[in-house]
DNA sequence: CGCTACATTGAAATGTCTCAAAGGCCGTGG
DNA sequence: CCACGGCCTTTGAGACATTTCAATGTAGCG
């Protein structure tokens, strides 16, 4: 059977390696990350084409070889969620690898994209196998943890201004080197979903942070942090 | 030297087993548990007294043995929001041994409670050791993310009603056997902190949730589902 | 039994959303 | 390369949801 019959166009058997890209997997050896790529896929995606949806089953831990992939949630009553955006080195369906069997999110490639695929079983075996790999992704699942709890408690004690504000300040610190202005990483129509408020909102609360003298806005896109400490106290 | 040169009055060697009570580790042998066991210590703590609080550095694991513990954390801006609460059974401190040094959190006994503590050290050898547990933790931080993530979603989209409801509709799910009753865990001050809201606003949404037919009052604490499905859309 | 913290109710103030309309940016196709 | 269409963004005004503050009622615990 060839693999032509077995996989659509997209999948091919991966020979670049894109694991070496992921911080859970930088830590081993020459020889253990050659035994890990070959049991990898690589699957590319035309923009807006989905990876997977709420309801697939999960098989495979997908790690982003390039593109960028919008991870986005539909709450209860329809409405959709951004949870965050994956860009090279990051993975996504981990969670139902674990516990869960189905996705609750939905993947979608913003740009042309390309991912690789790990497959469950395989991936159960080298945790097995080689334990630091466990602690890696500990680590990594902590963080994530830790920065989903922090957004869900600004989401319960913030208003929006303060949100906004915490997320430049975020962003900010992500910057290096160190700097005053910072790239808007998604569309405002992103930003609102991913901030739980709408578009006009988002629009209308960074006229009053750049009326405070909080912020200048140099472009859609580009903002000039003026005031941190401001902003922190928003 | 003595251990009661080396521990305050309520820290003990920890002779009884909670480790037993733990899911992550059921699965283990006999043997396997007694190891464990014996790096144990048994702290007990009066209702009200913090079992870490943010800022503190993190070193063990927590695993609660008798009693009911709040985790909270404060915002930005200073304000309260109840993260979860923690029954015989349950573990935390387990974030900040992966990645985080120090402690985002609070702890707080609300009754008086005695817990089982871990050392970071111990259970690192351990997860190295014995493989399996990491997979256990692993299942664990996936439900926990995606609890958390769905949460945040529900905060992001939801207005206050219907997070009341879907938090009925949650308690309902997991009460057993099925019941069409269902007793709140928490005091609606402590509900009010969880859900995002204030107290009044829970107040009044509960009688309009009363008022459609939804739900029935029967004491402050024990509410009857009348209506599931509504839940589900308001 | 009384204290304290929790719970409820009302009314006013505020924050945010919604809907509608206009402006601006970007990629596509001519 | 420019013009076009579509989508994102902005602005305004009105509607709505929720918070805030103040006062009263209520339950549980010592």
């Amino acid at each position: 059977m060839s693999k032509d019959a077995i996989y659509p166009k997209n999948v091919v058997p991966s020979h670049t390696s894109c694991v070496s890209l992921v911080p859970i997997f930088n830590h081993l050896e020459k020889e253990q990350l050659d035994e890990i790529k070959v049991t990898t896929q690589s699957v590319s995606y035309k923009k807006q084409e989905l990876i997977y949806h709420a309801g697939d089953e999960s098989t495979s831990l997908y790690i982003i070889h390039k593109g960028k992939v919008r991870i986005y949630r539909l709450s209860e009553s329809g409405k959709e969620q951004l949870v965050r955006i994956l860009n090279p080195g990051d993975f996504t369906g981990e969670m139902a690898l674990f516990s869960e069997s189905t996705h609750e999110t939905y993947a979608e490639a913003m740009i042309d994209t390309k991912i690789c695929r790990i497959d469950r079983s395989d991936l159960q075996d080298f945790l097995l196998k080689y334990p630091s790999i466990s602690l890696k992704i500990l680590a990594e699942f902590s963080n994530r943890l830790e920065a989903s709890e922090k957004q869900s408690s600004r989401f319960a004690t913030e208003k929006v201004e303060a949100r906004i504000a915490l997320f430049l300040v975020d962003i900010l610190n992500e910057e290096l080197p160190k700097t005053t202005e910072v790239t808007l990483p998604m569309s405002k129509k992103d930003l609102a979903s991913y901030l739980g408020t709408t578009p006009e909102t988002i629009s209308r609360k960074f006229n009053e942070l750049e009326d405070k003298g909080l912020i200048k806005q140099l472009t859609h896109k580009q903002i000039k942090i003026i005031d941190l400490d401001g902003l922190l106290l928003v």
